[in-house]
DNA sequence: TTGTAGGCGTTATCAA
DNA sequence: TTGATAACGCCTACAA
């Protein structure tokens, strides 16, 4: 606790910077009343020259800001988002772009990160105590916990999370049409048995990525296919080669894995512990697009996801949403690019 | 706008539900007074049992929920933190082990990322505005800035950024020592020749780095080292090796890079683009322990940064420092942990 | 143990 | 254009 024993309008004006200064502070200062000072912050308010000058004159001198929280109070406008992120390790570019475009529009963000996926309902609580305009989610929630947002009337988007039947905004990578890319370079490529290999169950991307892959593969007529599950990890995709080895005897022609990461996990148990030559033996593909994919010891077949047009979707969808609270919800869906590595036998 | 004509204490109670439930309608439905229902909320308060159980029931019927927005500006908490984070894509790790300890101890992270580390004043200026409690800086800041948290009053825990001369609280990894471990092992290794990559030129960590390294050098009798600079990507790494074969003539027998990321792009521009063999031809060393580095296509020598033990030390300090705000500053310094790769001939 | 009343720092309303 | 004054939702003496 601080000392300080004086009442509000009382204390000196010598501002000994212990507190910060208040719009009261600047009005006595500066000799007008302190609704002058708060209109002296709102754009559009009316206000003479000569006051707003005599007003920032002081506000200057004392340093004087204010205080974003009372002015929440009464607004009903926190200025805050939400952004709940499942794992952070795997995405931190979508993180640094949602940040940074929220920032430019003077939105903060609030940080929930999520380990367990179970916890979520600890967040949302949180959530609503601060106040936040609207919730960015990128990770796994429940049906009744998507409803709960509806219920308190908090806008909020999915980040590469669609809910098929749910009424709710949402920006995605579109994932089943990704797959279709591989799986047609992959095919002209004249492999023909194939490794689908997963990310963790409950995540609806991984299945759509799995199930794009799988579907695609039989219209062409192909059924030569083994499926293994990881968890988005590295080591996740080195254990399910091996699994997939062990399923089938031999190693199939090509692996489709559902991210990059455990695409390249693949690649180094292919050929580290395997000793297979890739794409000479075996032929891999991920998705994503993350920087590693790129680098010259993977140099990995891939979807590029267009992260900045996702983000910025996302922020614009969230913000319009938030200023005007009757706009329909709204599904919005990207196209990866395929990138072409060498990873794949051509 | 929503339509809410009436005063505040004089809506119906049958709670719309359009706006959030506030602890006077509680109180109302519970038939007590409404600082009845805030000492509920508060432990350690003064309350039977009776009206506990009377008020949580109200509680609970309306989805009651404290705005801490409110609860923030009276009692100065907002239990808030600010952090700052100049490149996101960098480590993730630490930003994912820095929110979810604040998240145990209930407090809650407000991100700013910044990408030119010139709009950090910007950026200061709304973590005032939003009354955050302290702040974590994992960026860099002039010296002027640092100063502006002291003259607000606002308590600040730098990551793995120390200022010499200044009185500030921070919390590092060796870099000095760190240096010395691995410059140990290559000179044991019989390593005659070096090179020094270094990282951003502002990057103070960088600067520790890479001098730590040539101290030691030094010491141990060595002059032959040639020096280059990346700005900490991949790419970066591999200019700076082509740099370093360039100024030199021929390869050394061992790059020291200033992180793992431009060690990983040297090992990649000396396999495949100037057909060396790692370690073989030359030793390569990097610092951070980033997960990447332990991929088998690299298993890069390193030192391992506690990760864990920095992000609790930077946050039980921090939080200290707003509880009790005479706690004097402290740096607290964390010794790395070489990681014995195979990118090190022995 | 409970209720009353004042205040946190701001914006919004309405006279002047 | 300006200045009182009443919210915003909560916490906290202080009195009952």
């Amino acid at each position: 606790m601080a000392a300080r024993p004086e009442k509000n309008p009382s204390s000196d004006s010598s501002h000994t910077g212990r507190r910060q200064a208040t719009s009261y502070d600047v009005a006595r200062h500066a000799g007008v009343s302190q609704s002058a000072v708060s209109r002296c912050f709102k754009d559009g308010a009316s206000v003479s020259k000569k006051m707003r000058d005599r007003v920032m004159k002081s506000v200057k001198e004392l340093g004087y800001q204010p205080n974003a929280i009372a002015r929440g109070l009464i607004t009903r406008r926190s200025n805050m988002v939400g952004v709940i992120v499942s794992n952070l390790n795997f995405y931190p570019e979508v993180l640094s772009e949602l940040s940074a475009r929220f920032t430019d529009r003077g939105v903060h963000v609030l940080l929930f990160t999520i380990d367990h996926e179970s916890d979520v309902g600890r967040i949302i609580d949180q959530l609503w105590q601060y106040q936040v305009d609207g919730v960015v989610v990128a990770a796994h929630l429940e049906q009744d916990q998507v409803a709960l947002f509806e219920e308190r009337n908090v806008p909020v988007v999915f980040y590469n999370r669609s809910y098929q039947d749910v009424p709710v905004s949402s920006v995605c990578c579109d994932q089943v049409e990704g797959e279709r890319k591989l799986v047609n370079l992959l095919v002209e490529g004249q492999h023909h048995s194939f490794a689908v290999i997963g990310g963790p169950k409950d995540s609806v991307v991984s299945m759509q990525r799995t199930q794009g892959a799988i579907d695609r593969l039989h219209s062409l007529g192909i059924s030569d296919i083994v499926q293994a599950d990881g968890d988005y990890t590295y080591q996740s995709g080195r254990v399910a080669l091996q699994e997939v080895v062990k399923q089938r005897g031999t190693v199939p022609d090509a692996i489709i894995c559902a991210n990059d990461i455990m695409a390249i996990g693949c690649m180094d148990e292919a050929r580290y512990h395997l000793n297979l030559d890739v794409p000479g033996d075996v032929s891999v593909v991920g998705f994503d697009g993350v920087r590693s994919a790129s680098w010259s010891s993977y140099d990995l077949t891939t979807i590029q996801q267009p992260v900045e047009s996702m983000a910025e979707a996302a922020v614009s969808m969230l913000l319009d949403r938030v200023d005007n609270e009757q706009l329909p919800p709204e599904k919005r869906s990207f196209s990866g690019v395929l990138r072409r590595g060498s990873s794949v036998r051509e």
